[in-house]
This record gives structure tokens, C-alpha cells and sequence, in this order.
DNA sequence: CGATGGATGTTGACATTGTTCACTTTGCTC
DNA sequence: GAGCAAAGTGAACAATGTCAACATCCATCG
């Protein structure tokens, strides 16, 4: 609706959405490296200089993707937070992994380290959103206890990374799900 | 030594290994990113195209780095298996560690999802080559539980990550590694 | 020996990318 | 309606990975 091919205005009217909706399938479909500036330009339908005019160059854009990477993911949390049904520990680090395995290419975006390298304000709070909130779900059992909580913290996200780079052999047919829920739960 | 910049000869010499040093030098320092196949061949002072008669282009040069980051991280195993004097789960796991802050780009490289891309049976090998080491020395203990030694898998590769990409706030004047041999060596 | 061929480097070119600059088009405000 | 800032265009630049054609060297064989 917004983005007829034919008959395009010379104002898209919002372009900046349009593009980080591109540039996230992009992103998904061929990896941090294959995204390009001018792809995305071109996937929108706009000319390759137009993203400057709303991103700070192709950084800023990669910040933008990962910035919304890290508000889905506090969202995600957000949601086990107020369920008093669940085991916030356990449900916390399936969800974390399940969240790094469904967006798998984002979630490399979000801990970037050439994000991190230039310093992007921006993308610091949003990650500090997100552990803050990630701190709050665990609870304060686990929040007296820095180390207990970085041993939590460092079991889970370690298997979301392992699974994500295909390091973890998955025998034919096994249930992954299962398998994390195990790992977590383990002691 | 080998490469004296005046009266440089046409020949190089070791031309493949003279890359490979550089490159892991410019790797350390700027990230595989900042990592050009020109500078490189600027580096050691030779033509942009001449690498090409050793590396069958850019990913293959960054193959070979990871390569020798496998084989460097199996050797470091290798020294803890034969060492009975340590606590050979909790050693491992700190000399991870270790190896990861030392070397980080490397070992970032050494799990770079661009390079799992492309099937590089060179990489895939001397990777197995290392977990094979890892499982060897952890121990037949551990070796029967899988859900257990993924447990400790995890925790100890999540630390590293975390550790690497600044994520884990470290309180001035701490002592990083009795942290890591705290949270390694919980239960 | 001396020529000769394969290995190793060089030069120059090409397509592509991020980025900038001058310009044009558009919609909004007095 | 005049004019101005926002938003988009097109041409250009430097830098990169890569390749093809040419140059140089070293070792081997008559």
C-alpha cells in the first residue's frame, strides 16, 4: 500500500520504515556482510544516496536494526515478567534461546562487535534496557548473587550462540526445544 | 629478517606465511571487518594481486587464520590434558577463557558465522579436531552426560563471548580472572 | 653449462560499494 | 500564491575484491 512500484511518488512519505523493513529481511536472508546500502536502496525502490537522508550512513542503519532487535527482546521478556504461572528462571532462558534461534542473524547484529566498536549511544541503552529487564525477570534471588546470576546469564547465551553456529550436533529428528529446556534446567 | 624493505627481491620467499602474520596482526588490531586483502598485501609490501597466488581470495586467507587459532586452542588443551595435576574440568574452562581474551578477534573469527557460510572443509576439520581435543580432556565423566557437558560447553564458550564483546560489567580494578574461575568453578 | 618452463609477482583493468555534492521536486507555512 | 526546508535524484570519488596479461626468477634437464 505504501510502496506502489508503478507510479512511484518522489516522496515515499516513509521511507525510513520502509527501509529497516528491508533491510531486516535482508539482513535475515544473507548475513550482516551481504547487507548492503545500496540493496536495500534498491529493494525499496529509492535511489542509492536517499537512506543518508534519514541514517547516518550504513552504521547508523545497522544500529537501527539491532536498537529494535533489543526492544523485541525486552518485549519478549517484558511478557514472562508478568506470567506468575511460569518459572521465570527456566522460561527466561528458553525464551532467550528460542528468541536468538528465530532471528538468528539479528541477534549476531545485536552483540556486534563492530556495532560496539564505534560507540553508538543508542544501541548501549537499548542493550542496558534489555539486561535491565532481563535482571528484573530472573529475580532478586539471583540479583544478590552477581556470580550465580553471570553463570546463569553466560550458560544461556552460550547455548543460544553454540546453536546458532551449528556447533552443537543435533542428532536427525530431535527435538531442540527439549534439549535447551534440559540444559536450563540442569541442577 | 626475511623480508628487508629496501632491495626487497622480487621473490619473496615465504610470501604465505609473511601474509598470514600480518593478517593476524591486522586482525587483532582492527577486526575481521577492517581486515583488507590489500592491506595486508601492503603490509608485507607487495602487489594487491599476489596474495591471490597463495589464497584463493579473501574468505580463504580469513579460512587459514581460523585454521591456525584451531590448531593454537587444541595445543592448549592438549597441555591440560597431560597435566595431572589439574582440576582438568575448571582448568579447561579458565584456559577457554583465556585463549578467547587473548586472542579475541581471532577466536571471534574461529566462530564467525561467514565463514561457516561458505562449506570450508579445511575449517570444519580443524574445528572438529579441537571439540574432539575439548571432550578428550574433560573427561569420560562428562563425556556419558551430553546434556551435562553442553551445560559446562555452554557456560564456559557464553562467558567468553560475553566477556569479549563488553557485556559483563567489570568493576574497576577486578580481578577478571578469579571472576571467571569463581563463576566456572559454581557447583 | 644454457635454455626453458612452472612458480611467483606486477600492472592495469573492471565491477561494486560507501559516501558526498550539487541539483530537483515536493509539501507546508505565512 | 511565495518561499523554504525536507526528501529524493544523479553523477562523481576513493577504495575494495578479483581477474587477465605480462614480467621475473629458480630449478631442472638436454
Amino acid at each position: 500500500m505504501s510502496t506502489s512500484i508503478a507510479n512511484a511518488p518522489y516522496h515515499h512519505g516513509d521511507l525510513r520504515n520502509a527501509l529497516l523493513e528491508s533491510a531486516l529481511i535482508i539482513l535475515e536472508r544473507e548475513g550482516e556482510a551481504g547487507l548492503g546500502l545500496r540493496d536495500v536502496a534498491r529493494a525499496v525502490g529509492v535511489s542509492a544516496a536517499a537512506p543518508y537522508r534519514h541514517f547516518d550512513g550504513r552504521g547508523a542503519l545497522l544500529e537501527a536494526l539491532a536498537v529494535t532487535g533489543y526492544q523485541r527482546f525486552t518485549r519478549l521478556m517484558e511478557t514472562i515478567a508478568t506470567d506468575d504461572t511460569l518459572d521465570h528462571m527456566s522460561a527466561m532462558g528458553r525464551t532467550y534461546v528460542k528468541f536468538a534461534l528465530d532471528n538468528p542473524n539479528l541477534f549476531r547484529l545485536m552483540f556486534s562487535p563492530a556495532l560496539r566498536r564505534d560507540n553508538r549511544p543508542g544501541l548501549r541503552m537499548a542493550a542496558d534496557a534489555a539486561y535491565r529487564t532481563l535482571r528484573h525477570v530472573t529475580g532478586e534471588d539471583v540479583d544478590t548473587d552477581r556470580v550465580a546470576a553471570l553463570a546463569a546469564w553466560a550458560r544461556v547465551h552460550g547455548l543460544a550462540v553454540l546453536l546458532l553456529d551449528g556447533q552443537i550436533a543435533i542428532q536427525a529428528g530431535e527435538d531442540i526445544e527439549a534439549l535447551v529446556a534440559e540444559i536450563i534446567d540442569k541442577h
